[in-house]
DNA sequence: TTCTCTACTGTGAACGCTCACAGAAGCATG
DNA sequence: CATGCTTCTGTGAGCGTTCACAGTAGAGAA
């Protein structure tokens, strides 16, 4: 008696002792396992109650290796540093997405691409086959992983427009440009109009588009722009509260700051604190994300939301469509004003 | 000439071709792929140069099928609701533990097993062998994937203690008593006496232990006990503020509180703030964490630093061991206590 | 010389699956 | 009765690797 199995792995069924069991071949099994066209339905529940009796699994490994595919999606990181762990929109956009392809049984693989030895790595090991479609997340341009990947015609959706890479990548984005515009539009609507603005990096699509938003709602609106009331961030807290400074600074007559993430608002929030200014009476701070941060800040900030739930699915939606030899496509979502107590 | 690749993926080299360029078998490729030994120096090398010219990478479902092997490693959650991320501890080890294993070029699959459904799913997932280890972040007790997983055998390492598990599952966790008792012996050294604690769940291991070390303290340090000083709180941000308002209502008399989490201390400050109490003066507050939210919170928090990043190379060293075939094993780590603005 | 031992190399046989193909059976059509 | 078509089923080949084994060559010992 050898057989222990003392918390040891049994070896599992394959699909012959599952054929066996059910008195059909391997083909029919596995005709069975890949959609059940052309088997009879007696074969079929027969397969069916042998693959319930047996505990039957199909090797994913084994199956690869004649398909060619890998059956799995990776979640490509091309962030130099743990800028993106820190955001909860990250979080929310990987649970999605996990959750989204746990659906179709497809797992996901979590690769951080920080250094350029660590990108080369991964791009071998993507464009060796190991994984049949990469979700994208690197806000900055210029990407030299998106680039390769796009030229090895590996299927890939990024999370926001990638900035420099021609319009040969798909991507599922939420609308910037007019989240922003609704903002802007909001704290003109609350009788504002010396109206300072707290960008995001210029090399991301989100930096560039809410600033091109806040511009647009002033010109429509008629009035004057002002260039001392842009001032750059990098949308950390502390950039943030860098950028207030500046801007009380050189526009003392602000009466309402857009910022262009929340977590740089509550930057603002603690520089115009300590500059004296009561908001949202003296100063209307708008953010942008609707972060944690958001309802952190005191006093809660108004935000805009972008629809990181929606955005998970379609990235998902849109990467399995590509992995099925559609077209690459945009995706543009709506975000939402929320009103809090900082207008 | 039908042969396009227009943006196609080209079939990549196999080790034949890299056999074949070398001028050697694939025994003696398979062999330089896997250590080395018993190869030639001059064929190590012709082999090498192949390799680099091919651009060759071995096909790891091929591997797997025949050593049973995934060289995979699964990041399983069972945590029934998006708790965990939005704990940005969790974001630290999450990352930690990918980079850690991409040193091993390991991939990392994450799971997450929120309903009894997708637990069952991933559980067969697991147990059909496509992940050589398993690395489980839950703070629940009575887990039932732990314990399927235990038994089938599977490498396993937990994040903290798991609550009855028995002792045959390794974990890596902080040292949740030391950090309290660290924190508590700071408030009695402040000179407060009548400290309060709001604590975490206590069916979680760091809820237990955190209020364990307060307990510990304050009975070596001969400070009368007080049950109206103990006030039990989930973790969120909510229940701090619940609790705060509790435990001023049954002891107002109370000048300081150990809160089990940065987030429950940011609604432990609201409350406080509140109610009109001063924050040290008045009631010194003291977290645990050491969470941004700790930072974020006005007066900064002092708090007890959990070494996340020690943690997570810990985890991976003692799966890797396991996987290796060596014994389970507990490792606690040190946490630390950080001053900042509240105590 | 002959034998043994070590270092190295090549080869066939798996691993568990899918795919292409061939064949069988049933039924309608010529 | 032959022919074609459709639906179903079984079989052999092969995916790219590792592993066990059988060699070969050279060095050292008997």
């Amino acid at each position: 008696m050898t057989m222990g199995n003392t918390g040891g792995r049994r070896k599992p069924p394959t699909i012959h002792d599952v054929a066996r069991e059910a008195g059909v071949s391997r083909g029919t099994v596995s005709r069975v396992l890949n959609g059940g066209h052309y088997v009879s339905p007696t074969a079929a529940e027969a397969v069916n109650a042998a693959i319930r009796k047996t505990g039957y699994v199909v090797n994913r490994h084994a199956r690869s290796l004649i398909t060619g595919r890998s059956d799995s999606v990776g979640f490509l990181l091309t962030e130099p540093q743990e800028r993106f762990f820190e955001d909860p929109n990250f979080n929310v956009l990987l649970r999605g997405c996990t959750q989204a392809l746990a659906a179709h049984d497809i797992p996901l693989l979590l690769m951080l691409a920080g250094t350029d030895d660590e990108r080369r790595r991964i791009t071998r090991y993507i464009t060796a086959g190991h994984v049949d479609g990469v979700l994208l997340v690197s806000s900055h341009s210029g990407d030299p992983v998106a680039e390769e990947l796009r030229a090895a015609g590996v299927p890939l959706v990024a999370c926001g427009k990638p900035i420099g890479l021609g319009s040969k990548v798909s991507y599922v984005a939420a609308d910037d440009r007019d989240g922003a515009r609704d903002m802007v539009r909001h704290l003109l609507a609350l009788g504002r109009r010396r109206i300072g603005v707290v960008t995001g990096p210029q090399d991301t699509p989100g930096g560039v588009e809410r600033l091109a938003g806040y511009r647009e709602v002033l010109a429509e609106a008629g009035v004057e722009a002002d260039e001392r009331l842009v001032v750059p961030g990098d949308y950390s807290r502390a950039s943030g509260e860098a950028a207030a400074e500046r801007l009380l600074a050189r526009a003392p007559d602000v009466d309402a700051v857009f910022v262009a993430s929340d977590l740089m608002a509550q930057g603002v929030l603690t520089a115009l604190h300590r500059a004296g200014r009561r908001v949202p009476e003296d100063v209307a701070v708008g953010g942008f994300d609707d972060s944690p941060a958001a309802v952190a800040a005191t006093p809660e900030l108004t935000t805009i939301r972008q629809p990181w739930d929606r955005i998970s699915a379609e990235m998902v939606r849109v990467l399995l469509a590509q992995m099925g030899g559609e077209d690459q496509a945009a995706v543009i979502l709506p975000t939402e004003l929320v009103k809090r107590d900082s207008t």
